[in-house]
DNA sequence: TGTTTGATTGAGATAAATTTCTAATAAGGA
DNA sequence: TCCTTATTAGAAATTTATCTCAATCAAACA
């Protein structure tokens, strides 16, 4: 939550503080993560397939394992929008952190920043003694589009 | 998000004005989350295991279609904690509003409120025009007792 | 640098969660 | 009461994520 970029050396001291280690398909899917576009944010099938892209043969069920590893280490958040399966960005520390408004029925999904929730969070996780990792508020809504239409959504 | 209880009748209204109907079924689901207390959740298969227990023999997919539906009403809202399946509870509204602090090993959950967090919810909705149905503050974070172990987790 | 140890990987099997399909039922408007 | 069509049950299918295990290879150390 509190670093700023990871190279592949603070990654690997990182793991191999915890007795694990830096292999190059952690390597090569941090630095995915790290070459997104801001605002972008991947599935672990979606990460697969742009991993085929460049003819890196990773296999699903390492794509699965790394993200969770990642996300528990809080170099990756882990989103819970609207879309069914999760979806994962780099967890970027302020002023690049922020938080999702999504329309439950079209998905489309909007950021937007507050210090507040920051600070809120930090408080939450430290008055119990908690090691914050991330924090997200996620605003449920329905678009102006979707309220037009009478229809049930996806 | 800001109606205050349900009553069948309410449920009715709100169903049939979008060319829905009120089947016992809705009218029972919604009657068991009125009356969990404070705090508990339920995912699909606890919420089927209790209305077998009250003798409701309510098919599971009428328990997921449903929960989907009062969920994209607001009555409902979709936790995304970090147990690998969504939970529901009601969505109260002030003061009762509540956000949660999630230990991504152990999966304790603890709840605490904050007003500021429903102001930027509500202000963020307004100002892109969405209809607000819910807004939650989840912290990510590892507890006090997993900060002491090394193991990986679950 | 060579050796050793055990963490990590790939591939497929498996599990868990959720959705879809279809015929039968029943809610609500006319 | 009748008619239309949303809804249901139950099973099958799909989606999402995890597990198993032999082979591999990263890191520590001699």
């Amino acid at each position: 939550m509190m670093e700023t970029l990871y190279s592949p050396q603070n990654l690997k001291a990182e793991l191999n503080a915890k007795g694990w280690r830096l292999t190059p398909q952690r390597e090569i899917i941090l630095k995915i993560f790290q070459d997104l576009p801001q605002g972008n944010h991947l599935s672990a099938e979606d990460l697969h397939a742009q991993l085929l892209d460049l003819d890196q043969d990773i296999s699903l069920s390492t794509v699965y394992r790394t993200l969770k590893l990642l996300a528990r280490m809080g170099i990756l958040r882990q989103l819970e929008l609207a879309e069914g399966h999760k979806h994962y960005e780099i967890n970027q520390p302020y002023p690049h952190h922020h938080h999702h408004l999504v329309c439950v029925k079209c998905n489309k999904t909007t950021e937007f920043k507050s210090t507040s929730i920051l600070n809120v969070g930090s408080k939450q996780a430290q008055e119990y003694g908690y090691k914050l990792l991330d924090c997200q508020l996620t605003i449920h809504a329905i678009c102006p589009e979707c309220q037009r239409s009478l229809l049930p959504g996806r």
